[in-house]
DNA sequence: GCCAATTTTGCAACCGGTTGCAATTTGATG
DNA sequence: CATCAAATTGCAACCGGTTGCAAAATTGGC
């Protein structure tokens, strides 16, 4: 049914390798031969078939992405920016949703059977050695959002956790804060562990200032909100750092619950900045990581990667800055 | 590098059909060939490439997703569940961002280079005629999302646009609203269009209701908001039928922010019951489409459709239903 | 207009699998 | 143990392309 090369070599009356080489470029074919070959390719339709020729450059154009991130709306936006910036470079994504499972044996045995170019693991949950195991089946591997560390086993990009916990810790202690906490995600995510160790580490230097942390369950609404009523129900601290946006959201929410109000009552900083945190309902203060930035650097490091594989892995570390918004007292003059 | 299946058949020391036998199901093999070519599959770490296969099978297991829905969170769910469904029947979605245009020509040519088995289309906005461009490239096609007609073009599944707006009509007129207002998405999108016709259709019945209805430019916060300020600085009608959900919670906010109270001086019910429509510091009454029902039944017909590609078009229509929350006035007693 | 250097073209093998067909093996039956 | 049908296996062609190599065509220099 599809056309295919064949007949559009029988139709332009040349040969099959003619056809071919119209088509990939930096071949050799004379303008006339091109045109010819175009016409008939026009004249029937004809557009080659990606896999097939694949089998013999070695190349599907085609990149892994995957991540386990499905319910932080933070990830539509990086879903549109990762899609958008792979098109852009002729790439396309395979979606590899990874549900709960952080065990990536099935998730390599399916991307080499679709012989995917590279992988873009996006996630800032996902254990230390999960996507070492894409790069051990011999795929180009960037892991957006990762945990950067100073001889990463794979390319890295992201931002410095532990030094955005100290920069939470810093705003809140500027901001006159004697009692303050972290409202940390799972705790088994890389992110958690390293935002908090920054925080604690920052608060440490300032003796005088009490500070406590607890975890949610998951990077959610429901998840901050839940222990942000636990923690009123006891002695909240003053102030807390919330372990992302959406986290940090659940918890104004809970305060709102508690007929307390934000930030008179308490304060919160999130971390992300994403869209919703600047919706004026919200109004959310935070630290912003700069997605478009990772975003882009880890698209840019997957195509130097697709040109050399060999190029050793690199960590990537963008800064952050502080959005001021509403969830925070105001610095004293 | 990767292990092949002449790899394997030379260790087995059997032939390279019988290989592949042994790994398509279906084929005959007997167990003692089939063990001594699972053994030496996995000394050597051989898994099949799908690529090469397709070429022959003419079948790919790959399934065009596209999508243009990459600002309303609710497509965070609609992507999550599309991809854990695919991933559930062994289909890969390949993940196409339309950004702005609604041109199909250049979305069909690359699904058909990557010979794609089918097409899902998720989105309420595109012109009827996108998917259809899908359908005569030879791809089986379902729109999720989509218009669904009694003689449709291509698979639709989705919701009765127009009965719903009804239904939003009927729930304020029942809640004494007696001046009402439709804050519709962008006007081009089919599902606007027939929500507002439903809408008007159903006010019309009730004479001695005063209606009107605008558009925002998109179904989003900021344009809901946008909207909503600019309709508040006039002379605002009593209640609104927000386009969607984020449209309705940026016509919140625009309420807040301007020292109005919801539901006491203005109502609002919103469309989708997206996750955050329930969080508790937003609080929206809406009326909650089934996604997980138009997802499922999405894929049951692609899977149809990759048995029987000449299963005449058909569209699968779900009921809403109204999700009471907090920003309606409740019903007299 | 002739010859060498360069460019363009076609041939044929190959990429990693699948599959129709015929040959071989197996197993049941007499 | 011979016979025949059924099950299994291998051969070889094919899927839709690419590419090294040699033959053919073009170009430039004189």
């Amino acid at each position: 049914m599809p056309i295919t090369l064949k007949d559009v070599a029988l139709r332009a009356g040349v040969s099959r390798s003619a056809v071919s080489r119209t088509f990939t470029d930096g071949a050799s074919v004379s303008e006339k031969m091109r045109r010819r070959v175009e016409k008939a390719a026009v004249e029937l339709g004809y557009s080659p078939n990606a896999l097939a020729s694949s089998l013999t450059t070695g190349r599907t154009k085609l990149i892994g992405l995957v991540s386990n991130n499905f319910h932080n709306p933070i990830f539509l936006e990086v879903f549109d920016r990762f899609t958008r910036a792979l098109q852009d470079k002729g790439l396309r994504p395979l979606l590899v949703n990874l549900t709960d499972e952080t065990n990536p044996a099935s998730s390599v045995q399916m991307l080499r059977q679709y012989s995917v170019d590279g992988v873009i693991v996006a996630s800032s949950t996902l254990p230390p050695g999960f996507s070492k195991a894409f790069r051990d089946a011999g795929m180009p591997v960037v892991h957006a959002f990762g945990r950067p560390t100073s001889a990463p086993e794979v390319h890295v990009v992201g931002i410095d956790n532990i030094e955005s916990g100290r920069m939470a810790a810093r705003t809140l202690i500027a901001r006159g804060y004697r009692d303050v906490g972290f409202l940390g995600g799972p705790k088994t995510a890389t992110s958690t562990q390293d935002r908090l160790l920054g925080f604690l580490a920052e608060i440490a230097t300032h003796p005088e200032i009490r500070v406590s942390h607890s975890f949610a369950d998951a990077y959610s609404f429901d998840a901050g909100r839940k222990e942000m009523l636990r923690l009123l129900a006891e002695n909240p601290a003053q102030a807390y750092f919330g372990g992302d946006d959406v986290l940090s959201i659940g918890a104004l929410s809970a305060i709102g619950e508690s007929y307390l109000s934000v930030p008179r009552d308490i304060g919160i900083i999130g971390l992300n900045d994403m869209e919703m945190a600047a919706w004026q309902n919200i109004n959310l203060t935070t630290i912003r990581q700069p997605i478009r930035h990772i975003v882009s650097s880890s698209i840019e490091l997957m195509t130097e990667m697709l040109k050399n594989p060999d190029r050793p892995p690199e960590a990537r570390i963008f800064a952050c800055e502080i959005v001021e918004r509403g969830t925070l007292r105001p610095l004293k003059a």
